[in-house]
DNA sequence: CTATTAAGGACAAAAAATATCCCTATTTTT
DNA sequence: AAAAATAGGGATATTTTTTGTCCTTAATAG
């Protein structure tokens, strides 16, 4: 069970979008180029992250992506979510169904107790995820990337930013 | 990103061989019959956890399994860990490395803070299911099914455990 | 008018999940 | 001693998911 590279893949686009000048835009192929992804599936995650409402879009020359609200308001869970989807990880089959000493109609109101207990831990990991916000992550970055890499790369988004 | 529904089908698995009396085994073919699974497939999700120490197994006409330890004992980690295995969810391919800002030569002592975060929820995933031990699901079910069914499941694992 | 962009559909390749089959060594039962 | 049933595990096949490419369309800036 491994999440999407897409997720990995926009948590990091998004971080460079929370840094762009407000009503600039930044083109996939700017950041498929400055994270050495390949463009075309690259795309799709950040179509994911624009059907989701994460990020507005425009077009033709000098288009691109910019985040559709503050870094403070967005938060690790709804970038998960966009590009990973929101079902849960645990699938619950109802095996319980085949017990051949059930009555043959039998039908369970309750979901099964060992699916009750899966979606308890899925929902301490959303719990997690929910509880990060873009700003906490850019706030992290700042601190840990050498000055003189961040300022380049600053300059780099600039020069290719719409 | 789903788990395997080999995990599914272990954890039904260990609920009932923890209802088996001392000293009895059950077998594969017991286990998939009672649960609608095929066969072969469930062998290999009992071999998981036969190879993490979770069951004790025996050859031969009336072998099978039996769980290692007592239900209070053994947790959903430990089981779900078995089948799923232990790595994270999260894959960091450290793509800050292709940043064409960045000195050639330059190499990360620390990894990358979204990867750290991602960690974080994974771990609060792996603390919940550490906390719930099967005696808990046993004694949950022991409510929640009808104690006709309870009692005949109970008889119907009896007359096949070696 | 031209160049560039996002959106998205169609398709292909690779990887993972889900099985199935068969052989072996061991153990209980007959 | 023989027969039957078992776990273990290797080889292989099928299906689904992930990853990736290619191409068309509509919009937009210069």
């Amino acid at each position: 069970m491994i999440l999407k590279s897409q997720v990995e893949w926009a948590l990091h686009c998004c971080a460079i979008l929370a840094g762009l000048p407000e009503g600039r835009y930044l083109s996939t192929k700017a950041l498929a180029e400055f994270h050495g992804l390949p463009k075309e599936y690259l795309s799709k995650a950040l179509q994911s992250l624009s059907q989701a409402g994460l990020v507005h879009t425009t077009l033709g020359p000098s288009g691109g992506y910019r985040l559709a609200k503050a870094p403070a308001e967005l938060t690790f869970l709804e970038i998960v979510e966009a590009v990973e989807g929101r079902s849960r990880t645990f699938v619950c089959t109802n095996i319980r169904a085949n017990n051949p000493c059930r009555a043959p109609g039998y039908c369970e109101e309750t979901p099964c107790a060992v699916a009750r207990i899966m979606w308890e831990a899925d929902e301490a990991w959303r719990d997690k995820l929910r509880n990060v916000r873009l700003s906490d992550l850019v706030e992290i970055l700042s601190k840990e990337i050498p000055s003189d890499l961040w300022k380049r790369s600053f300059e780099w988004v600039l020069e290719r930013a719409g």
